[in-house]
DNA sequence: TTGTACGCGTTATCAC
DNA sequence: GTGATAACGCGTACAA
């Protein structure tokens, strides 16, 4: 591998000499910095960075984790997050936890050794607070995105997850439905907790009681187990209409409806957060809540880079993306 | 930060008994391991991989470069890549070429100057030979995907693109129709040339003439120019179907159409190259030819581990992955 | 079983 | 303007 010291001996220069051609730093000759830079090109030298990182304390790279990389949301983010970080100079190391722990948690060992000059993460669940701890004790910075994890102080970038919910399950009740269901992540996220709010803030503003037999949680990256629902369904009051609270349970409710014949939005209507990539542009059918998503890894990168050069100076900082509803066709009024 | 002298000196010995306990090599006694090890584990020592793969010069980092990260497949792709490299013990550096040469050179550089220890790479297209040759110039191992580039011998995975799109096209015609039109990735790429010569393979079959003026060009990852596909729906005997490239130009194409009411599959055909990700399962319209996605990632990686491993010692491997026709609600029989 | 000396490629510091 | 030297944190080779 040709080093500094390969381009010195060559042109005749001592290694520094070289590194401050490369750095553009001190003071040097038009005439040197020339030949230098001519004997770079001719031998094709390119940096080390990873010597650079080792006596400069930083690596240059942001470290981001997902949840789930198959869901559109987190992809568009994700292209959102590498613009950012391109811009700012930094590359992206790329993680994906599947919402597991476990793998979060390997993760996080792997960012700690790697010394990444900052993480942008999408926590798994509250439980992710060991793992975030872990990061402030070797005095990692990071920013969370899209969920919050109690007890944990970091900048984050979040959406409104509550209105979002609240204006979604509101525009259920305004075409007629009654009996909404509310098909959920786990209540241990706080995306989870806080659409589950906003759904529970629309029906009691409209003086609907909250029937906990209309309420079902699994995982946000899945639906797959289709039994609550079948319970739900053979209720003698099942509900005309439900609201999932993102676009993968969305999908997964839809396809159970299909499977059994039940029309949407002829006989039940749904809606949900997030919406589903490309699919819409296919079929614009499901009613949702969009969040920006882009934004969030792109504002997520720009506030941890803040934050990086910053150190702790700064006070927290809490960035609120807008959500907009779009009704399509997959919501319309209950059956007679 | 704690080095592994911290740990030494604490633990009375010296860096290099350190070493070995983090390493497992070398003979030591369980004594002074575990106590190195209570240690660490007190300290919060973590290795510091940056000075470990400045003296093993190597990384454990892949790089992965595709070309539409909002691209359902693509994501998917990078999903098994992930899951390969972990497993292998390495990590993933992530790029996005937006199918941009600009990009995807800006990424080469950086990739050089991290010294990764392999590239899966998803070339723009044939001009990236360039940016192909530079890794080989500093013996850099990569291995394509998706993508081949004529000039450049690798490692690759590879789909059925020819097969792919004969079946689909022949599809097409044993549903009745005579004109079919493609909608068409650039000709400089690898699977839009493989691609082409399959739709014309199947037509050439059937006894019918290949025609100029139903074939179109665009970028992969937008359908952008919506004027050659007016010309051709104005054309005295105007197509009955459309075979478009891939699930990007495939939604594009059906929301053109939907936009002039002209419906699929009752006025027009639409069959298309890979799935489009949640949409299928939201409602499974689109006939496709799809590919393992997964694979391509899963299979690209372990090429490269074992090439890096291998040295250049092993032969050129071509993996060739199978294509699975869908056929689905969006292509019927021709009007009469 | 454990330790010493050196090198990986770069930059910071200080001297000239 | 330019150079010599040390340092970043770790692993290899060799020695004890």
């Amino acid at each position: 591998m040709v080093t500094i010291y390969d381009i010195a001996k060559r042109a005749d220069v001592s290694a520094m000499t070289v590194s401050r051609v490369i750095n553009n730093s001190g003071r040097i000759s038009p005439k040197t910095r020339e030949k230098v830079k001519r004997i770079m090109e001719e031998m094709n030298y390119v940096p080390n960075s990873t010597a650079r990182s080792l006596v400069k304390q930083e690596t240059k790279m942001l470290s981001l984790l997902i949840t789930d990389i198959m869901n559109p949301f987190f992809t568009t983010l994700a292209r959102g997050a590498e613009d950012a970080a391109l811009k700012l100079g930094y590359k992206l190391l790329f993680g994906n936890s599947d919402e597991k722990l476990s793998k979060e948690k390997e993760y996080v060992d792997m960012v700690l050794s790697t010394r990444v000059d900052g993480v942008l993460f999408a926590p798994a669940s509250d439980e992710s607070a060991d793992h975030l701890a872990a990061l402030q004790r070797h005095r990692i910075p990071f920013v969370l995105v899209d969920r919050d994890v109690p007890g944990i102080e970091a900048d984050i970038v979040v959406g409104e997850n509550r209105e979002g919910a609240d204006r979604l399950t509101s525009h259920l009740i305004r075409l007629g439905h009654r009996r909404i269901a509310i098909v959920n992540g786990l209540s241990t996220v706080s995306t989870a907790r806080e659409r589950f709010a906003g759904y529970v803030d629309a029906l009691n503003r409209n003086g609907i009681p909250f029937d906990e037999s209309l309420s079902l949680e699994c995982g946000f990256n899945r639906f797959d187990d289709p039994e609550p629902l079948d319970r739900m369904l053979a209720l003698p009051d099942p509900p005309t209409a439900i609201f999932a609270a993102n676009n993968v349970l969305a999908v997964g409710v839809i396809g159970y409806l299909r499977d059994r014949n039940i029309g949407v939005p002829d006989l039940m209507s749904v809606a949900c957060f997030e919406d589903v990539g490309l699919a819409s542009a296919l079929d614009p059918f499901l009613t949702v809540a969009m969040q920006p998503a882009y934004e969030f890894g792109y504002q997520g990168v720009k506030l941890l880079v803040e934050r990086i050069r910053s150190k702790d100076t700064a006070e927290r900082r809490i960035v609120r993306l807008p959500t907009d509803m779009i009704v399509r066709r997959s919501t319309g009024r209950p059956p007679v």
